[in-house]
DNA sequence: AACAGAAGTGCTCATATGAGCAGAATCGGT
DNA sequence: ACCGATTCTGCTCATATGAGCACTTCTGTT
C-alpha cells in the first residue's frame, strides 16, 4: 500500500516537474506512472498544504487573503494590507496614497489627522490624485512643536497634490481648560472649519502610542507623567489627538473635553474612515479603533493585520 | 502613456487576483479593464520577472533546473541537487539513498567507499532497496580507527537491506612500503575483492577534504604534516583514500603507489559513478572530480552545485 | 519627415485543466 | 466478517489558457 511518506515524495516531484520544469499534467502523469487527474489533485493538495508556496515579491504587493479576513472580522468596508519588510512604514504610506488616488467617489472635501505617518503618505500622493478636493484639518496643531508647521504643510501637500484648497484648523491640539475650549470653539474661524471638518465624506488619520513617545509630549500639550496617568486610566493610544482606552471610549472624559477637533463618533458615520497605521507599538489603539468602528477602512502592515486576527480568532475559541 | 511604474503595479495587482484569488485571467481582465491576453501576458512576465515567486518546500525537494545545468556543463549523466536547510546534509543522504534505489536497472554489484557520508546513506536505504545486490567495499578499511568498523558496517547495512552480501576489503586504507601494498595485493582474498571490485557496474562515494579533518588523519593512515605536504603539492581533496590535484590526477604519486584500491581510472568506465558530497569545504576536491571525469552521477546541495555552475559561467566569460 | 525594426495588441485555435459524477476501494465500528 | 460511510479513482465535459499570427503602434535613425 502506499504510504503517506509515498504519496508526498511523489506530489513533491509532480509539483517540481510542473513547475520548475513547465510540464503538462498529462506529461507528468505518462512519467511518473499515474493518471493526468491525479496529478492534477496532488497539485491542488500540493498548494493547498503548503508544500508548493507561491508569493508575490513586490514593495506593493499586497494581502488580499488577510484583507478579506479583516474586512469580515471587523465589519470594514475595505482592507489594506502590505507584506512585511525592511521598509514597512513606507509602504503602507504608499498603499494609502493609492488607496486615496483609486477612492470613488474622489471625496469634495477630506478630513486629515496630522503626523508622522500623514505626511508620508502626503509625500507619496501623485500630483492630480484628485481634481479640486478639499483638504480640512480635523484636528488641533501643533504650534507647540519643534518641527513648526508640519501639521499645516502636510494638509497643504494634499491640497495642493489634489489641485485643491487646504484649511488648517489655528487652534492648540488641547487646552488647559473647559472654558478655553468652549471659547475658542464658538470663534467664528474655528468654528467654520470644525463645521467644514464634520462636513467631509472621507476622513485620513492615524492613530498615535499611549507612550513617552507621543507627539503630543513632544509638542508640549502633555507631559509624560500626564501619558502615564492616562495609561492608568486605560488609554491605549489617540486617535486625532483623543485616547481612548480599549472600548473606544475616552480615557480620560475631563482631557476629551478640553481637545479641539473632529468628535471621534463622527467617523462612524463617514462614508470612509480611512486609519492608516503601522508598526508593533501600534497595534493596542488599532486594536481599538477597529474593534470600535471608529474606521471602517483600515491600511496597515501583514503583522499587524495578523495579530488582530489572531486574537479575536482566540476570543472566537471560548 | 502608461509608465513603466503603472505596468508593475498593474502586474502587482494581477498577479495577486490570479495566485492569491483564484481569478480567472478573464475576470481580472474584466475587472481592471484590460483583455484577458495582456492579463496572460503579464502574468509571464511576473513569473520571469521574479515578482511570482513560486518555491516547493519540502525537505525532499530538488532543484530541477540546477541540475540540468550541472548535467550539461558537466557532461554528466545525472545530477541530483537539494535545496539548503538546517539538515542539508541528511537531506543529500537522503537524495543519494532514493537515487540509488530507483536506480535502473539494480546492479549486481554495488561498489562502495566508506565514511560519514556513505553511513547517512546507508541509514537512510529503504529495506529492500534492491534484491541481492552484492555491496563490495572500493578502498581500504579503516581499521585504525576510533569507532572500529565503522567502515565495515556501512558495507554491511546496504548489503542487509539490499538481501544481498557485503564484501569487505580486508586491508588499510595506505601502506608505508609500495611492496607491502603489492605484497597484499597478491594476497588472493585481497586480490579477490579487488577483482570483484573492479567488476562492479555502480560505484556509490563520497570525498574527503584535504585538511586536519581528514579520517585518514583520524585513522591514524597520515600525520597532519603528511596532509599539508600534500596541500603544497597540490591535493585538494580525496576520493577512495587517494589525493587528487585539481586536475584529477595524484597529488603525490608516491603515496598513491602505496593507496589500496580501486583504481580511480576504474571509475571512468562505470555505467553509474556516483559522487554523494554536501558542504562548502568539499566544492575544491567536487570541482576536481567533476570536471575530470570522475563521477558520472553528481548528488550534493544547492549551494555546491551553483558555486561550480557559477565559476564554470566566470571562465566561459574569458 | 520618412522609414525600418522592435515592441505591443487583439485575435483564432489547439490544448491543458478543473468541476462534477458514478463506481471502486477503504475504513471503522459492531 | 459484515455493512454503512467515507475516501479515492477514472472519467466526461465545459472552461481556461498559451502558442502563433497578422496588424498596429512605438522608437530611433537617417
Amino acid at each position: 500500500m502506499p504510504t503517506r511518506e509515498d504519496t508526498e515524495l511523489l506530489t513533491v516531484r509532480i509539483a517540481e516537474l510542473y513547475y520548475d520544469e513547465n510540464k503538462t499534467q498529462d506529461e507528468i502523469g505518462a512519467l511518473l506512472g499515474v493518471t493526468r487527474w491525479k496529478v492534477g489533485r496532488l497539485l491542488t493538495q500540493a498548494r493547498e498544504r503548503g508544500i508548493v508556496r507561491i508569493e508575490i515579491v513586490h514593495p506593493r504587493a499586497r494581502r488580499l487573503g488577510v484583507e478579506r479576513e479583516l474586512k469580515e472580522r471587523f465589519h470594514l468596508v475595505d482592507a489594506v494590507v502590505v507584506p512585511m519588510g525592511d521598509d514597512t512604514k513606507a509602504r503602507v504610506a504608499t498603499a494609502a496614497a493609492d488607496y486615496l488616488t483609486a477612492l470613488r467617489p474622489v471625496p469634495r472635501t477630506l478630513g486629515i489627522s496630522w503626523g508622522r505617518t500623514l505626511d508620508d503618505v502626503a509625500d507619496r500622493l501623485p500630483n492630480g490624485w484628485a481634481r479640486g478636493t478639499t483638504v480640512v484639518q480635523i484636528n488641533g496643531g501643533v504650534s507647540l512643536n519643534q518641527r513648526p508647521g508640519t501639521a499645516a504643510t502636510t494638509a497643504a501637500r494634499i491640497a495642493h497634490k489634489a489641485g485643491g484648497e487646504a484649511v488648517l484648523l489655528p487652534s492648540p491640539a488641547i487646552l488647559e481648560r473647559l472654558e478655553t475650549r468652549l471659547a475658542i470653539e464658538a470663534d467664528r474661524t474655528v468654528a467654520g472649519v470644525l463645521e467644514l471638518a464634520a462636513s467631509a465624506s472621507v476622513y485620513l488619520y492615524s492613530a498615535g502610542v499611549a507612550d513617552g513617545s507621543s507627539v503630543l509630549i513632544d509638542s508640549g500639550y502633555l507631559t509624560p507623567d500626564d501619558v502615564t496617568e492616562l495609561v492608568r486610566k486605560g488609554a491605549v493610544g489617540d486617535v486625532l489627538g483623543r485616547y481612548i482606552d480599549a472600548n473606544g471610549n475616552p480615557a480620560d472624559p475631563g482631557l476629551d473635553e478640553r481637545t479641539v477637533g473632529l468628535e471621534l463618533d463622527r467617523l462612524r458615520r463617514a462614508d470612509a474612515a480611512i486609519l492608516v497605521v503601522s508598526g508593533e507599538a501600534k497595534i493596542p489603539v488599532t486594536r481599538a479603533v477597529v474593534t470600535n468602528g471608529l474606521c471602517n477602512v483600515l491600511v496597515t502592515d501583514e503583522n499587524t493585520a495578523r495579530t488582530l486576527l489572531e486574537e479575536r480568532a482566540l476570543m472566537e475559541e471560548l
